[in-house]
DNA sequence: TTGTAGGCGTTATCAG
DNA sequence: CTGATAACGCCTACAA
């Protein structure tokens, strides 16, 4: 039981016999050490339970063998998902992920680069490319390779998928099957990329197709179910209620989903439902959720794997975009005869 | 635009015209700094856009203002949430949150806790107090505090709560309402110690009421909807099908649910549902969940908040116990009459 | 293949 | 209140 002071690299170097360097050597560049002397510090280390100190390890090598993200809340699945994905990825590279999360407010997300800089990250993620300058420009001062997720930003190296796309997607398949009244309920659109993508996206879809979606068929909710389950009540309560209702995101559109039911209007009969994201839950809800399919997980993968080639000294600002796909299940139909 | 090397302290130091040990006081003990000096430090240090180094700083100050978590998984929204509160707490402190996952490996969860340790975690929280006395010795032999949650482990500071009691009053609350044979779709039990007392408490609860819950009315699957919706699948293929499920999380529980309704059993008439957690989703879906409340959030702030005192030299192992409460919703009724 | 020595950016102790 | 001056634990040329 080696208790206080901490045992160090020289401590493993004397009971192994050899010089502090071997011992670095040994655990950083094992190949350019004898077999011998190899098992000897090994040995040495693991008896006296030795672990390397990796605040003196940064400071001497200059890389810290980390990687900072940081995500709008970490009380989402999407998130969860996006920053397990990278977890498990940067930990094959043996980097660890130290995380934080901005709660919707550019102040905050500022300061946690500031504080991931500061704790000499190797490399940043972010989550789309809407930000204030003080953001930017910190991040392109610390020259410290960065990569966005979901949208991209000039200047920098971005894994993205098409949000607009998605939302295009969403309302296309609605109007293909005769909705003509389409309402939308989309999470806040200031400081938020992805939403006011996936809005741009479905009016885009309704305007080539000669319809509109005017503004008071779009409520602008929290981005939970509850928020669903407001933004569906919101535009239920219309004169002319929308026959179809996208949910920019799945939680959302599952709480529409609920809220309409609950109303004991039927899905999709009397209602359709679409949603953009495809969370597990969608495929496990009655009725199951008609959604875009957004991969999360790859996203995550991409950008751990981006932001390691860029420390890497890969090129500059690279960009990889992720394909996206509609997922027709359950919560939509054509849509019902006019009332 | 201060590109390439980066700005450290000696350079504050000099165009502030002060000694860098001043600058360091400036920093991290203002109340020791003329007034005047403390502003033309600061100013210099904002036009260079210095950041303190938190590697040099560890090293030479012994502690990294950095809190390791290592949760089962992150891609769960009890967890997610515990993480966030956490994060919130720490930040306030201005501690960082360095967090892993160990996807229900044991020994995963051991090198997790050898990596924040050797990243110099001035404090570790856990989840449970199930694990290989590997992991503990590792933990003992640092001396870093560490505090376990939900369950403890004698040795360790601790927050918990009753998971044998929530248990006991999901199982309680179906008994009282007539029901006798009751299921239950629990998560995998082994290194698990909170499953393992939900369902150790629902079936005491069965005892005290001459009732039973054999081994092939327990359903063990993943956590998650999917796992709920196939082990009440399973349950409800038995000869005499429980009349009540209890699923010993909510997702489980709303996978139960969902499962019952998509085969046109209704809940609560033909069959009840009972959750524990109590997590968002619960009260929105239909019909809104019956579950026991766990205080997650609380956990997590009182997690952090007790990490700090221990670090802050507070007293050995303390415990903060949280209560937990049965919360009725529309998933649960009277037992119908038998077949 | 292994050892020697200087330095990484801060903090903290001690004088002044 | 401020300024020198050692550590802090490890890495990395450079030398042997």
């Amino acid at each position: 039981m080696t208790f206080g002071r901490r045992v160090k690299l020289a401590d493993v170097a004397r009971t192994a016999g050899v010089s502090p360097a071997t011992v670095s050597r040994a655990i950083s560049q094992p190949e350019l050490v004898s077999e011998e002397t190899l098992a000897r510090v090994r040995a040495a280390a693991q008896s006296l339970g030795y672990l390397p100190d990796a605040a003196a390890r940064a400071l001497a090598s200059g890389r810290s063998m980390t990687i900072g993200a940081v995500v709008p809340t970490l009380d989402s699945t999407i998130f969860a998902r996006f920053l397990q994905s990278m977890q498990l990825a940067l930990t094959r590279e043996s980097y660890q992920l130290l995380v934080a999360s901005h709660e919707m407010s550019p102040a905050a997300e500022t300061e946690a680069v500031r504080t991931l800089l500061a704790r000499g990250a190797d490399g940043i993620i972010l989550v789309g490319g809407d930000r204030p300058r003080a953001t930017v420009d910190l991040l392109t001062a610390s020259g410290v390779p960065t990569v966005l997720t979901w949208c991209g930003s000039p200047n920098f190296a971005s894994v993205t998928v098409d949000n607009e796309e998605a939302g295009h997607l969403a309302a296309e398949h609605l109007l293909g099957l005769g909705h003509t009244r389409i309402g939308v309920v989309s999470g806040r659109l200031s400081f938020n990329d992805r939403q006011r993508a996936r809005l741009a996206g479905a009016r885009a879809a309704a305007r080539k197709a000669g319809l509109d979606i005017p503004d008071w068929c779009v409520s602008e909710q929290d981005l939970t179910l509850a928020g669903g389950r407001s933004g569906c009540a919101a535009l239920l309560q219309l004169d002319s209620r929308p026959t179809a209702i996208i949910g920019t995101i799945d939680l959302i559109a599952i709480g529409c989903l609920q809220e309409a039911q609950a109303r004991g209007l039927a899905v999709p009969s009397a209602l359709s439902v679409v949603g953009i994201d495809d969370i597990d839950m969608s495929a496990y809800i009655t009725p199951s959720l008609t959604t875009v399919h957004i991969p999360t997980s790859r996203i995550g993968q991409t950008a751990a794997a981006m932001v390691i080639a860029l420390i890497g000294g890969g090129g500059g600002a690279s960009n990889v975009h992720l394909p996206i796909e509609l997922v027709v299940r359950r919560s939509t139909a054509a849509s019902p005869p006019r009332t």
